[in-house]
Formats: C-alpha cells, structure tokens, sequence
RNA sequence: GCCCGGAUAGCUCAGUUGGUAGAGCAGAGGAUUGAAAAUCCUCGUGUCGGCGGUUCGAUUCCGUCUCCGGGCA
C-alpha cells in the first residue's frame, strides 16, 4: 500500500516535468527551489506587479525580454526608468549594444546563470517579461543546434531574391522533407534556419530535434503567472496611451541617436522593435509623422496579440487582472502558497 | 445661391456596359526550437447615403433630398 502510494508519487512527479513543472502540491518543503515566472502581454502590467513584488518578498528581478537588452533603447521599449530600477534592479537587461544580436539559446544560457546566482545569495528569482519564446527555452530547453551563422544567411538572402523563396523550399523538402512540410513556403525565416543548420551542420533540422531529451529536469520548479486584462478594449487603450507617453519622454530624439550613428540599419533585431521600426521609416522621410504614430500603436497591438496567442494554451499558468480590487494582495497570497 | 466631384466593409478605395460586390489596411483566430517586439498562416453580407421613378430585375440609369470636398458668385 505504502509502495504504492509511492509509485503515483513519482508518478505525479515526472508528469508535472514533462508539462514545464506545474506549481501544484506543497512547494515549502524539499525539492528544487522556486522561481517565479512573471509574464503577459505588453503594456498590462508587468513591470508594476514585478516591482511592488520586490518591495514585499525576498526576490529578486530578471528580465526576460529581447528588447530591453539593448542599451541605448530605454523609452520605446517601456524600459523601467533609472529610479525603479534603483529600487528594484533588473537583470538581463542592456547587455547588448543595438548592433548585436541575441538570441534564445544565449537567452537560456545567461538565465541559468542569473538564476544559480540570486538562490546562491538565498533569494527568489522573478522572472519577468513578455518573450514567450525565451519562457518556453528556458521551461522546455531547446535542442542542440548550431547558432546563426551571418555568412550562411546572406548566401541564403541573395539566393531566396535571385531565385524566389519557393526554390529555397525546394531545396529544403529534398533534404529535410518533415520540415519542408512543417515550414510554409511564405516563411523566410524558417527557410533560411532550416538551410542554415543543414549547411553548417550537416544534419537536418529533424535530426537534431529528434536527438532533444525532453525529460530533462529543471534545477527549481516554476510558479507561473500571467498577468492579463480581461478587457481587450482596454488593453488596446492603454497601448494607445503609452506610446503617446513615450512621444512625451523623448522617444523621436532617442530613435534619432540611434538613426544618425551611421551604422545601424533596419534590418537589425533591435531597429525591427515595435516603435523603433516606425520612428526609423518617419526619420527616413518614408511616413508622415501621423502615420508613424498610428503605425507604432497598431504594430503594438499586434504584438500584444500574439502574446496572448502564446498564453492562451500556456500549461500551468496562474492568471491574475490587475483590475481586480486588492490585485497585489491576492498574488502575495497566492505566491505565499507556492514560497513564503 | 449656382456649377462640378464624391457618398460602397471599422478606414482608404476599386468595381458592376443593369443580374445585390472585392482589394489593401485595421480587427479576430492560429503557428512559433539560436532574428521572436521577429517571421508566417487562416478568416470579408456590407440597408453599395435616404426617398421616389424606369425596368422582369437598380448598388449601377433618371429625378429629388441630405451630407462632405472643390470652384464661382
């Protein structure tokens, strides 16, 4: 009876891994430590919670986000401003210069660190942000796969304009026909990864995925949250709002900088950043200064729905509004369950 | 007041030599493995401004009214 018992102990356990580590049953005693993983869609109310949260438990912030690692790029992506980030530091973010790329595999690599280094000095990493993609790297992990190679996908570009991008498909389903099935042929990007790691690897994409251990076991167990407005009209408000908040800040001399460098150019990650993509084609004489405002404001809009797209499905996910009464309350209860 | 244009999807507009209409954008849903704030997929019934006339049939032609531009007084 006891061994029984035992059994669908265990049992329970390695569900909970293979579905990213639920936070359910008693998390005080024994087990990995936990991490809090803070996310939703841009402009809800992320950073608000994640700082009021700082001030009220042992924890401690890293970001997870690919915009705000760039430095230089403070107000157009909603950057905690120097004073909350006195009060509540941030990890992860401007690491890199505008110029750079990153990506979700460093994105895990750096996380994994960050995160030894806050339960080392006896504290609760929070993790916060909207890239759903580097949640799902860091829960899930990524295979083994050689990173970009610039060199590749140039040759890749040149190819896809000289001969259209469903001669790269092509290419693709001759070597990798799962993949060339799973990738539309509209997607350039997936195309060109898929080559890309064919070319440098000399194996296909499939292979390599099908080499992933998924049963890998995470060294804390994640309390997930999201924070979402029910309202979407509202959401889409607040979007609004807030870029007009940032035009008021400085948001077109920020951009400005980054435009009369000279070395950066729009089809770097970090200049494709909603906002930073309008203001630069409105530097550029390419839209009125109406159409740019628009065009950042729809452009965030549209990200916020495809965070919530992530979401919707996300396994083991506490949702919290923050237009409930005593919202922050609720949460520390809630987390106390989980932590304290 | 007169003349000329407009009025069609939430917006900008196309179109029907008379057989009740379709693009782009917006919006919604979805995908998402080293660019992810990226990239890609799917989804289009709307008194065709109101009223009347001609017609088997009018969003289309005619009349009239309303509104919006522009011009002339």
């Amino acid at each position: 009876m006891v061994a029984m018992e035992k059994t669908v102990a265990m049992e329970k356990t390695v569900a909970m891994e293979k579905t990213r580590a639920g936070p359910s049953g008693s998390a005080k005693a024994g087990g990995p430590p936990r991490v809090i993983c803070l996310m939703g869609a841009t402009a809800s109310g992320k950073t608000d919670l994640a700082v009021a949260l700082v001030e009220q438990a042992n924890c401690e912030i890293i970001s997870v986000d690919s915009a705000l690692i760039y430095r230089g790029m403070d107000i157009g992506t909603a950057k905690p401003d120097a004073e909350t980030l006195a009060r509540a530091p941030h990890r992860l973010i401007d690491i890199r210069d505008p110029s750079e790329a990153y990506s979700a595999a460093e994105f895990r690599r750096d996380v994994l660190v960050q995160i030894a280094e806050i339960q080392a000095a006896g504290r609760t990493p929070l993790l916060v942000g909207g890239t759903m993609l580097y949640f799902k790297a860091l829960l899930e992990g990524l295979a083994e796969l050689p990173p970009s190679d610039p060199m590749v996908r140039e040759r890749l570009l040149a190819e896809a304009e000289r001969d259209g991008l469903a001669s790269l498909h092509r290419r693709l389903a001759a070597i990798d026909p799962a993949s060339a099935r799973r990738i539309h042929p509209n997607d350039p990007q997936r195309l060109q990864r898929a080559l890309e790691v064919y070319e440098v690897s000399g194996c296909t994409l499939t292979e390599l995925w099908e080499r992933q251990r998924r049963d890998r076991q995470l060294p804390f167990r994640p309390v997930q949250l999201c924070v979402e407005l029910r309202d979407r009209a509202l959401l889409h408000a607040r979007i609004a709002a807030r870029f007009e908040l940032m035009l008021e800040l400085g948001f077109e001399a920020e951009v400005r900088a980054l435009f009369e460098r000279g070395d950066l150019h729009p089809d770097l990650p970090s200049i494709r950043c909603v906002g930073y993509r309008q203001m630069w084609e409105y530097l550029a004489g390419d839209v009125s200064r109406d159409g740019m405002i628009e065009r950042s404001v729809v452009a965030t809009r549209q990200l916020a729905k495809r965070q919530l797209t992530w979401l919707r499905r996300w396994p083991d996910l506490h949702r919290v509004d923050p237009q409930e009464r005593n919202f922050i309350g609720n949460v520390l209860k809630l987390l106390g369950e989980h932590i304290i």
